[in-house]
DNA sequence: CCGCCACGATCCGGCGCCGTAACGAAACTG
DNA sequence: CAGTTTCGTTACGGCGCCGGATCGTGGCGG
């Protein structure tokens, strides 16, 4: 894809999320939703952290956002019960469905010169 | 685009904006950064206020941030002088190219399973 | 058993963004 | 010319997110 056109695609994608009243998460926030949504489980708070390269605590708070939306739950991991296992909600299946879709339509619109 | 398609883009474009050290700015801030650096001036103050739909203090605040990382720069309208014109510098422009080349090879790169 | 480590949550002070309301300056209106 | 409207900004109180330090719990090794 061109340089170009990706922003146009990236600004499309943000006004509509801008505007569709989704709830409104943080960069954080939705990078980890996706991340959780899209990348094979298991899924822990230390290996978020790592992965996607923010503290402990900021993940804890995104979990704690993301399971209020009720988009991912937190499971003891029964083999080690001090780790959590992340999981996505079919609530969450659902956003990202969306989500998907919405980006999706975004790339093919044309750019409405203001 | 494929709506799953798409998500992986969007987690790999957002992989990148938070490892890459890019000055990370929120959504908003980035939306009116892109609108200015995408759509035809001229860009006042109220008009981006109107057309991304938040609040006057807001796009000031974010005008505010953009400026600051010589981004963007605000010019008195000449024909109203109670009018602010918001232009993109040339270190804005080499941000969105930087930006459109992150977002355009997320594109064609594989999404690699953890 | 007991000390040590790993894990996730919580506490803390700080900072940035939010919208409403109020403001000065500039333009319009009669 | 006052009076009103339209600009953008600033003041204000509130809220959410930040990372470092700390805590309780659970696993592990001697």
């Amino acid at each position: 894809m061109q340089a170009e056109a990706a922003l146009a695609w990236w600004y499309r994608v943000l006004r509509s999320a801008l505007s569709e009243r989704l709830p409104d998460l943080t960069t954080r926030q939705l990078a980890l939703l996706l991340h959780v949504g899209l990348m094979r489980p298991p899924h822990t708070v230390r290996g978020l952290s790592q992965t996607l390269g923010f503290s402990k605590p900021a993940v804890t708070r995104a979990l704690d956002r993301l399971v209020g939306l009720n988009y991912v739950e937190r499971q003891r991991d029964p083999r080690d019960r001090r780790s959590v296992l992340i999981r996505l909600t079919r609530a969450g299946e659902t956003f990202l469905a969306e989500l998907g879709q919405l980006a999706g339509d975004a790339a093919g619109a044309p750019l409405a010169v203001a």
